[in-house]
DNA sequence: CGTATCATTGAGCTTAGTCAAAAAGTGTGG
DNA sequence: CCACACTTTTTGACTAAGCTCAATGATACG
């Protein structure tokens, strides 16, 4: 299966087969009839407007999920990680294009009929199905408050708390971003040089420092959060410039 | 009737009752096992972080779905109208706090156990759930696009656009605003003021016209789409100012 | 008819967008 | 391995959009 499909050599679909033994994911249960496919960076997993015939579940890499406005700009309307489920529409379409982020980003597929045909006569899968939506429902919520947030310091801030979570499961300080400054400006409906110019800003107050252009380490988390410097006790430490 | 549960007065029942066969709604076939109750303004329909035992849908009225942030600013993350469901939660617990909007607005609730258990043995109710989960992420979606836009003015316009979508249902140019210029100002995350002078601009520029301050009538939809005076052929019409 | 909430308008200031350019990576082919 | 092209990231200077504070009109409600 190449792009499209992975390539058809044993090798890397056995190996496709080990991630998706090893890598947790929503849809377990349906392992048997997922199809496995790998993209190169850049690459459309799947298009807006077209039939949504699949769902998906991304097993290693990353992507992002964006719509073009009438105007041109590109706004992603959220980031999927290993783990994370995609391709649901309240529509026979789909309603938002989804690419390739990482090198070799590996995606399951299942074809939507056939699952909802096995969910008709087995509740439990249902309730999975059901709760793998509330979950979307929650990423989609989780982003909404970032974006509602006042300054790009604080948005810039809470999308690194975000991706430490989802990235490291809550447990190290660091982080390594898969994508651009580009991604993240898109993701954060700011431009790229405040994107830029927030990371600076954070990292000469102490809050975070970078090892490389995307590695974040987080230095104190309680200032991330809200934008105000905090010292150890959780205080507004107005010292720190 | 007051505001908890619906005083069990028969007439208030069956005005409800009426209101409940004839709103279309999208939990239609589980109206035998829902309660029906009226909602003062202002009143909270359920309470972010308490055990999230209820399905809900909005009847008739109008409703804000709200998250308090640590700096006590308040975020608008939905806005419930007739035939919105609401209240699903991935987790134990909601994660907002839903208020009503408009006075005597009136909600039908259902216990989620119940409901999930029907589910089980009914695979067309679990469809429908589905696609109910499925549209709310749709409108999630909708205004995670709305909240992307740049300018304030083009964030105004959409907010109109939608509304006018959801309340009239695509007919009329007229929309009755049921919710204040805070509500609206938490809903696209700017000032009050901000949303005031964008409605002040357009009414300028000729793009809507308003009856009272809460009624708009849209004069020039292309405009409202992007932000851009348009003339009757749709092109930008640098003349308006 | 008074009081509280809601809506509008103004003036000043801050933040972030835009344009422009330099610096730092990344990959490719000779 | 290096040179070159290209992408990504950072920084600077300028400008404008929108936030804040403040005050004045409008509306609704008891």
């Amino acid at each position: 299966m190449s792009t499209r499909a992975l390539p058809n050599s044993s090798s890397s679909k056995s190996h496709c087969r080990n991630l998706l033994t090893k890598q947790s994911h929503p849809l377990r249960s349906l392992d048997q009839i997922a199809a496995l496919t790998q993209f190169d960076r850049g690459r459309e997993i799947c298009t807006q407007g077209t039939p949504a015939d699949l769902w998906y579940c991304l097993i290693s890499g990353a992507a992002r999920r964006c719509v073009i406005r009438l105007d041109g700009r590109r706004q992603i309307v959220d980031l999927l990680l290993p783990g994370d489920p995609f391709g649901f529409s309240a529509f026979d379409e789909y309603d938002s294009t989804i690419e390739a982020i990482a090198a070799g980003t590996v995606v399951a597929s299942y074809p939507r009929r056939r699952v909802e045909t096995l969910a008709d006569s087995d509740p439990q899968l249902a309730r999975e199905i059901r709760q793998i939506a509330f979950i979307a429902l929650s990423r989609l919520q989780t982003q909404l408050l970032i974006l509602g947030r006042i300054t790009a310091l604080e948005k810039v801030g809470s999308f690194i708390l975000e991706m430490a979570e989802r990235l490291s499961a809550g447990k190290g300080n660091s982080v390594a971003l898969p994508m651009s400054r580009y991604d993240i400006a898109d993701y954060l409906a700011v431009s790229v040089e405040t994107v830029s110019r927030s990371l600076t800003n954070l990292k000469h107050r102490g809050v975070i420092k970078m090892a490389g252009a995307r590695t974040v380490r987080i230095v104190d988390r309680n200032a991330l959060e809200d934008g105000e410097p905090r010292d150890q006790l959780g205080r507004i430490d107005l010292a720190a410039a």
